[in-house]
DNA sequence: TCTGGGGTCCTAGGACCC
DNA sequence: TCTGGGGTCCTAGGACCC
């Protein structure tokens, strides 16, 4: 197998800087250069935690996925904002088309949204390395124009395969450019923990660690088998080729279909009253069903999601015995799940969670 | 630290069938 | 009776990402 993807010579990888914070400030320029956290309902003494910190709340010891409450112990002065979701989809549409808009090569950039707030992107099909010039100099064309665009900052990574560039765009935050190729991996990666890759987390780097495994050279120079054993057949390779940055997949700009949407929601205080549990659980799937409406596939299982105290996690699923958008069909299903667990400990969130039938002509 | 909410994909075991 | 061998579907849970 090709450890690049054939006919992308480059493939950039372009992060905005604190988006969501990013986007607060520029509608409220007076918290330009104070400490700002976005996170749940905007209210540190709620449960909840940061989506993001600007870099001024961050070098407070701030980050993403931290309790609110302990963000404000952190920084106590930081103005504290609510996740405002349809305002980062809008400034994500428009970073987005902003980015489908750009030539390389005298072709159409192919574009593959991550998120809100990342892409690959990619030259589109005909122009090869030489047409293309220096990737660097696009690179701060990119910037340039989504600055211009949307008065947004970005970082941008290049490499020639995507876990390359997905890495390096960290290495020159914010607003900067970095480069990582198949000649400068493993003298860049080389001495760094596995969890430094995109795709390995603290669960596989404690495995790999069992296995004498602690570097990114180590895994690159692993026996495959042995992983194949210990991580799966698809995961072990696939954790194999990571070593070494390696991945053909193209840049690939076909638009995503969901397959299944959810809702969960943890609640302030824990519920132990089960009549209640049922009505959430019942309130959770009308949501979700204006979710999968929206899509215009009905859906096929129903699967719900208990959190009890202190923070113990179970799910229930099952496959309907026709797809479905019948709301007491699926409210019914869900309540249902509700038989399959415990009732013995508070509960501190439910979710509910509809897999839809999988489209014509599939994904 | 006392741990959100939205997702995806993989794995493993059991059921069931030929 | 020390005991097939696949293949596929269903389910629960794990791991990861933004």
């Amino acid at each position: 197998m090709s450890d690049r993807p054939p006919g992308q010579p480059w493939v950039l990888h372009v992060d905005l800087d604190q988006f969501i914070a990013a986007v607060e400030v520029l509608r409220r320029p007076e918290l330009a250069g104070l400490p700002v956290v976005v996170g749940g309902r905007g209210d540190p003494t709620e449960r909840g935690v940061v989506a993001t910190a600007s870099y001024e709340a961050r070098a407070f010891g701030v980050g993403s996925g931290m309790p609110l409450r302990v963000a404000a112990r952190k920084c106590p002065d930081a103005v504290f904002l609510p996740v405002d979701k349809p305002a980062y989809d809008a400034a994500s549409v428009e970073v987005m088309d902003t980015l489908r808009g750009l030539s390389w090569g005298g072709v159409r950039v192919v574009l593959e949204v991550l998120g809100w707030d990342e892409a690959f992107l990619a030259a589109g099909p005909g122009p090869g390395r030489d047409e293309l010039g220096d990737p660097r100099a696009f690179a701060a064309t990119v910037r340039d124009e989504v600055l211009a665009a949307t008065r947004l900052h970005c970082s941008v990574g290049i490499g020639d395969t995507k876990p390359r560039a997905k890495i390096c765009t960290d290495f020159n935050k914010p607003r900067g450019v970095s480069m990582l190729t198949e000649e400068t991996w493993f003298e860049v990666m080389g001495e760094r923990p596995t969890d430094a890759l995109w795709g390995v987390g603290r669960q596989t780097s404690k495995k790999l660690a069992a296995l004498g495994i602690d570097t990114v050279a180590q895994l690159a120079t692993s026996d495959v088998r042995v992983l194949a054993a210990e991580l799966g057949p698809t995961m072990g390779p696939w954790y194999h080729r990571l070593g070494r940055g390696a991945d053909a997949s193209p840049v690939d700009a076909t638009p995503w279909v969901p397959r299944a949407h959810g809702r969960e929601e943890t609640y302030q205080e824990d519920l132990d009253d089960w009549g209640r549990v049922a009505d959430e659980v019942r309130a959770l799937t009308r949501r979700v069903l204006e979710d999968i409406d929206r899509e215009g596939r009905p859906a096929a299982r129903v699967g719900i999601k208990v959190r009890y105290r202190p923070f113990i996690t179970v799910s229930r699923s099952l496959t309907l015995p026709e797809p479905s958008n019948d709301p007491e069909v699926l409210a019914a299903a869900a309540v249902s799940l509700l038989d399959r667990v415990e009732r013995d400990r508070p509960v501190r969130l439910l979710g509910v969670r509809l897999e839809m039938t999988e489209p014509e002509g599939g994904y």
